[in-house]
This record gives C-alpha cells, sequence and structure tokens, in this order.
DNA sequence: ACAATAAATATTGTATACAAAACGGCGAGA
DNA sequence: TCTCGCCGTTTTGTATACAATATTTATTGT
C-alpha cells in the first residue's frame, strides 16, 4: 500500500486516493458509513474537486457505492455477497498459487516457506492476532509471486477483493494453519498442480463455513 | 448494457457515463485513443465536471488509464497484459464452471449442453465465424448459470475481462471444440471437478498459445 | 535546409460559485 | 401524544474561472 510511484508527478487526488482508500483498509471508515465531503476537505485542506474525483474513481472500483443525490458510501458486503466473494478469491489466488510455483525465484519461495513456522497449540488471544496479520500478509505475498500484472493490480485495486477481508479470519488458525502448510510444502517443491488444488480448497472451505453461517437454516 | 435503473434519477455524469462506454464497447473510441474532454463537452452539451465524473469513474474500472497531466486514454492491452489477463479468465470460468455444475438448474444445464452440437470438420470461414460467436455466448452463460453476483460483475464491469476479447478467437476451432465437448459432458454429469479442471486448463492453453506469440517472434 | 530554441496555444488539474435536492427541526392540527 | 407539512440549513451536482503544464507553431542560428 506504499508508493512506489515518482513523488513528484503526483496530483492533489492521487493523494486524495490514497488516503481514502487506506482509512476504509484501516477500518477508520467502516463498512456503510457515510463519506463526509466537507469533513475530508478540512482535513486534507483541499477543494472540492480532487475529493471529487478520488470519489468516483474509488466508486468505479466498488470500494464505495453511490446513492443518488445522497452521497457516497462505503462498501459494505452482506454475508452472501461475501460467500460470492470467496469463491473468486478462491479463483484468483488458486490459479496464482499455481503461477508462484511456477515462476517464482528462489528467493522469493524461501520467503514463503519461513511463514507459519512457529506456531503451538493451543494459540494464545496475543497470537491468534500475529497469525491473522501473518495470514494477510502471506496470501499478498502469494500473489506477488506469482508474476502476473493483472492479478497483482486486481488485489490492489479491486474493492471486492479488499473487502472480502472486512471481517478478519473466517476460520480459526486450528483449522487452517494445517492447509497452510500443505501448500508451502507444494510450493517448496514447484508442485503447481498440488498447489493451485490446496489453494482453492482452502478458500472453498471459508466459502462453505460463511455459506452456513449466511444460511443458517440448513447447516448440513 | 441497458439501463436496468429507474429512469428518473440519473445524473448527467450517469449518461456521459454511460455513452463513453458504450462509444468504446462498440469500437467508436478504439484501443489507445485519446480522450478529447472538448469535443465530448461539445457533442453532449454538458460542462467539464460531470464529465471529468465519468471518466474518473471508467478509471476506476480500469477501461480507461490516466497519463499524468496529459488525459485519459482508452485501455489497450499488450500482449504480455493479455497473456496475464488469460491466467485470469482460467481462474474466474474455472470457478464458474465448477459452480455450474453444482448449482445450475436442469434447464440451464440443457441450455449449455444445447451448444457445439453441429460442426462437422473442416470448417468454412462462414462455420468459423458462428463458431467465435457461439463460443463468447457460451462462455457468458457459464458465468451467469454460476449464480455467483460477484462474478457476473466482474463480467459485466471489469475492463480487463471486457478487454480480454479484443482478438478475438485465440485458437482455432479445430482445437478447441474438443476442450468445449469435454466441458459439456462434465457438466450434463454435474461433475464439479471435471468441470473445473476442464475450463481452467481451457484457458490457460490459451495463455501458453498467447505466450508463445508474445514472447517467441521465431515461432510461425 | 535542418536542428534547436522560444513564443503561442490548448489542455489539464484545482478552486470557487451556485442552484437544486435532501435533511432536520419546529409547530399546527388531529 | 402523534402525524403531517412547512421552512431553514446542509449537502450534492454542475458550471465556470484560473493557474500550471503540455503541445504546437514560429523563429533563429548554423
Amino acid at each position: 500500500m506504499a508508493s512506489p510511484k515518482p513523488i513528484r508527478n503526483r496530483k492533489v487526488s492521487d493523494h486524495v486516493y490514497d488516503t481514502i482508500k487506506k482509512m476504509i483498509d484501516e477500518g477508520a471508515l467502516p463498512p456503510g458509513s457515510k463519506i463526509q465531503r466537507k469533513e475530508l476537505e478540512d482535513q486534507l485542506g483541499v477543494s472540492q474537486t480532487p475529493i471529487n474525483d478520488a470519489l468516483s474513481r474509488l466508486a468505479g472500483e466498488k470500494l464505495l457505492y453511490q446513492e443518488n443525490r445522497r452521497g457516497y458510501y462505503v462498501a459494505a458486503y452482506s454475508d452472501e455477497e461475501l460467500v460470492d466473494l470467496f469463491a473468486v478469491r478462491a479463483a484468483i489466488e488458486g490459479i496464482a498459487a499455481r503461477l508462484c510455483a511456477e515462476c517464482a525465484s528462489e528467493t522469493e519461495l524461501a520467503d514463503l516457506v519461513s511463514h507459519f513456522c512457529d506456531y503451538t497449540f493451543p494459540i494464545t488471544a496475543e497470537e491468534h492476532r500475529r497469525y491473522a496479520a501473518e495470514d494477510k500478509v502471506f496470501h499478498n505475498k502469494v500473489i506477488r509471486y506469482s508474476h502476473n500484472e493483472a492479478i497483482r493490480d486486481m488485489y490492489a485495486n479491486n474493492g471486492y477483493i479488499i473487502k472480502s477481508n472486512q471481517r478478519g479470519l473466517v476460520r480459526p488458525p486450528r483449522e487452517t494453519i494445517g492447509e497452510h502448510q500443505d501448500l508451502i510444502r507444494a510450493l517448496a517443491a514447484r508442485n503447481a498442480h498440488d498447489a493451485w488444488v490446496v489453494m482453492t480448497e482452502h478458500h472453498l472451505r471459508s466459502r462453505t463455513f460463511l455459506q452456513r453461517l449466511a444460511g443458517g437454516r440448513s447447516a448440513q
């Protein structure tokens, strides 16, 4: 989420854009909350125009939605929509893992392998928090190391996917750590097929989990 | 591409947005061409502001890109980018096929099965054209029948994917018709796993094909 | 003639102004 | 007390103005 761009040629609206995006990602602007243009104006010391520009772009990315004549709101996804979103994550990250196994450098692979080494059970609350953070980092690395610009852009720009983290870990570490380690094993062995399958199933299991929560009624 | 929204509350910028999007989709604004704000102003009889609003939104959707201090251009994807895009299609449509096998209604499944029945070899130029059209329709139906809103939205809104059709069929029918039929067989049997694998490999093969075109200049 | 530079012009990004619509509070009437 | 509608305030959407940067054209020197 840093700025890899030359610092010079940046519009004011780019800065506004980054700021709002970060606020959303960090929860300063919770899902469903209304965007207060005036506040942003004062806070950032710019006029309406660059703010509108940034908001329009974010709406195009589906990070915000716009109610007619009523302003912008931070996108909030219902349980059903989150279920759908996790199918998309399964798809994208599954392929990313596959490409990763094929194309990642040895250094990158070693980096991935270094994750999730030192967790002993039972897990404390603090460890749980650390695990959640590491989970996020790890999945982002898989995306990066896939060396696929389209996928990278999707994760950088597409509100859908950023938002799929909106409620933190879906399943407890106890369930997912084994899956992560399976995945790491497959990556280390450059077994593209296994990496693909494991990653896909990993997210699809979370999807099923959410589906039970959302549907409630049938539960196997 | 029609307007499913209540006709009442529409901003001017919404109209501008639709107009530009349609112009891009229909080729009136070819990939790589520069957006002339002034022309649009005169042509649509509105001021800069709603046009900027629409352009920002379209840039958020990656249908346009913006060069600093130099204006907006219609997105044009290079061969390398198309390669990456086909990995994304493999991912998304692979999962879509899987969901399709699980969730599509009997009617929908029958609809899918009715495709690609009557092609005999060799294929004439006219049949080739028809095949290309049917291919597009078929893949869109798989998306629709997956009953996943996130995936549907992606195909409706995301410039990446709209643009991946920018050069028609990648491989000749001779190569792909068998794959399509394998897929249909898996779908008809509601074999989710096979449908997933076949669809994914289908697009990944196109990806490899494009990769050869892009990378190796020697290949005939 | 041609390359390099300078002046003129067009376009972009931002600020400000303003009308129309939504929001909120207050009071009248049931 | 509750509901409805009126009026003032706030917010939104659009228009316009303007400074900064690109682009084009004209000019100069070799």
